[in-house]
DNA sequence: CGATCTCGCTGGTCTGACCAGTTGACCAGT
DNA sequence: ACTGGTCAACTGGTCAGACCAGCGAGATCG
């Protein structure tokens, strides 16, 4: 492996994600009260406006209600986080949660093809051309445990593209956030996904049904594009889980 | 209207609005610096901290990019805001913004007939009986303008109810999301989503189907109870829409 | 002219202080 | 027995000022 960037961790980044730990695996029940501010910061060994960052942070997400003058409740995260908070959830303890992974494979499912569907309805000129030279980048690689990795690069290069001509800020915003998870752990599950990104020609047919601006043709090639991987790796994934 | 509870808005909280609003609104470019945490500090005539905590909450929802030495870079929020954006985009200098609002509307759809369909697959035995009475509850609310956001309340009800028994956390978040942004405009859009939750019988057989556990059939439920305002309400909106 | 150094600016963190809101205990009226 | 008033001991909110640490541009030196 090339040389990684340095990760620089600040003090409320470290406090943030120690808190936050303590929430999602539920060790501190919903409602309960969280440590004084002083009281962390002492406990901790950092000063309070370290705390106080992190604590904000807590509350931005959705996770925790501060209350001046009260204690700081913990809130339950499942009815009140936000779409942002997936990345987190995906990699717990340093591991992928099949739960969610699973989980991020049925929206992906559920939303692609309406995706497809508006991006054919509104999609400009330009945008057959650019699908399809992303396309030719996704034929082009060559093949291998790192050719993989790049073919994933590459589509979601493409589903990107899509995205956009969708002109749709709810989805934009939901690609962002299920991009912001499955980017760090793409290296990891690029060999999963090798199936679905090698079906060149898959990704042709849709292309070509958006670039002719045929919302239902476009909206059923993109099941086909992403059906087989999604259901493939949910039965994989069901093996995994406990329950 | 009744007592209100009163809005505390804290130092922070105003910083960030305001620099929030100078990113959304494009007055500050993405790829451009920041002024320095002293100098916004100065000019808004607040301390270093309170500037410090808007900016790390800036940086959470994907905003801005700090790094430590250099400058403070605004980031696409389009490229990189995540879900949680939403309801400062939807509402804007006091005013829907119609654009958001299509978006919504269109998700809205793409996934709930997905969800009522997972929902089908997996909910338990209780959930039909669940089910109907928020359906039921929904029919017995009073007509009027009051009742309007009544139903509303229930409406909601429901689909949280589904979205829950659907058991697929990233649709739980993107629920979330999505009532957050909703809830705030909740009084001012009752009117316009009068008919949907009107249509009483829709819900009951959306709700059969999955109680029966037959996921095709919620599905098409789910879209008939969904269409028709989201049709109407987008060609309402496309009105508004400048472009 | 180009590599290097240095200084000034940036954000990162801490300390300690004080302000402000909440809570519960206690007390005085009704 | 219940209401409302008072107070003290929390809680979070905000501030000022200091110092550390990283970056970058301009001055400097070869």
């Amino acid at each position: 492996m090339p040389l990684q960037p340095v990760v620089r961790r600040s003090v409320p980044d470290e406090v943030f994600d120690q808190v936050l730990a303590e929430v999602v695996d539920g060790e501190i029940p919903a409602g309960d009260a969280l440590p004084s501010e002083r009281a962390l910061a002492e406990v901790l060994g950092v000063s309070r406006p370290a705390v106080r960052e992190a604590l904000q942070r807590m509350a931005q997400t959705g996770l925790v209600q501060v209350r001046h003058g009260g204690a700081t409740l913990v809130r339950d995260f499942k009815r009140y986080a936000g779409l942002d908070l997936l990345p987190r959830l995906l990699v717990r303890h340093g591991e992928l949660d099949p739960a969610v992974a699973r989980s991020i494979l049925e929206a992906r499912l559920a939303v692609g093809p309406s995706v497809a569907a508006l991006a054919a309805t509104r999609g400009g000129a330009a945008l057959g051309a650019a699908l399809s030279a992303t396309v030719d980048a996704l034929a082009a690689v060559d093949d291998g445990p790192q050719g993989d990795v790049e073919r994933q690069v590459h589509a979601l290069e493409f589903w990107d593209q899509v995205v956009d001509a969708a002109d749709s800020i709810v989805f934009r915003l939901m690609f962002n956030s299920l991009r912001a998870a499955y980017e760090p752990t793409l290296e990891a599950l690029a060999p999963l996904m090798a199936a679905e990104v090698g079906q060149i020609d898959a990704y042709a047919v849709l292309t070509a049904a958006i670039s002719a601006g045929d919302p239902d043709t476009a909206r059923a090639a993109a099941e086909r594009v992403l059906r087989p991987a999604t259901e493939s790796l949910i039965t994989a994934l069901a093996h995994l889980e406990p329950r």
